[in-house]
DNA sequence: GGCCAGGACACCA
DNA sequence: TGGTGTCATGGC
């Protein structure tokens, strides 16, 4: 399985060239950059984050210190901007009574426990957790996504209803514990669905074989960098 | 005008 | 434990 999941990830690599994630300037900006995008496009992201530093608010002590409501209002085009500033807020109030807003200390431990830990507050799912991990704290934690199971079950490798912790095993067990490669081959996997969903707007995410919400099933349509196997 | 995006969580049976 | 609803903007 090693050697398979280096050659997917030599493929698309190979396609696609380094994708020189994450897409931000500085650690902080990941960690908040992880909680705008769940559910959402990277676009509107950009958008929100350009507020919050027009606003000056992109600082753990700024955003401390700006009430919720606020924050909602300069994070809005990210979508879902209720649910997104008091997720914000309540990762800040944790950030600053465990760790004193420091990402030196946050990062400092052992990284297994501080996932267990961050997994614990309130709106920081999986993906955001592995998200900050690898992309703020370079820490060896892969991280998946819906991009990551429709291609991996597209060809075959894994059911199209496995669970996160389960895929996410999948790249731990089966890979060396480097976060350049978690970085790249986590980047280059969002790449290539992103292109491919392009591709067919009128099934999002059918290239490979899933369903679409029309109910219809679609034939596989081959990816342009990787066949099942 | 419909569909969905680099999720997470509450609620219900 | 699994299925469904909610949150919401902006681009295509």
């Amino acid at each position: 399985m090693e050697k398979l999941l280096l050659e997917i990830f030599d493929r698309l690599f190979r396609r696609y060239g380094p994708r020189r994630w994450w897409p931000a300037e500085t650690p902080f900006e990941v960690c908040v950059g992880a909680i705008l995008t769940q559910n959402t496009s990277w676009g509107n992201v950009e958008k929100a984050i350009a507020n919050l530093k027009r606003a000056k608010l992109l600082s753990p002590e700024a955003l401390r210190d700006t009430r919720v409501e606020q924050l909602a209002e300069v994070i809005r085009p990210a979508g879902f901007f209720n649910v997104k500033a008091k997720r914000l807020k309540g990762f800040i109030d944790w950030f600053f009574a465990r760790y004193d807003g420091s990402l030196e200390r946050l990062f400092a431990g052992e990284w297994p426990i501080l996932r267990e830990e961050l997994l614990a507050v309130p709106g920081i799912g999986p993906e955001t957790c592995d998200a900050i991990l690898l992309y703020a704290g370079g820490k060896p934690s892969f991280v998946v996504d819906a991009y990551t199971r429709r291609l991996f079950a597209g060809l075959g490798l894994v059911r199209e209803d496995i669970g996160y912790e389960e895929l996410r095993a999948l790249f731990m067990e089966n890979l060396p514990p480097d976060p350049p490669l978690f970085n790249e081959y986590h980047a280059l996997i969002v790449e290539h669905g992103k292109e491919h969903c392009r591709k067919r707007p009128r099934c999002p995410g059918c290239s490979l074989h899933v369903l679409c919400r029309a109910g219809h099933r679609h034939d596989p349509v081959p990816s342009p960098v990787l066949r099942p196997v």
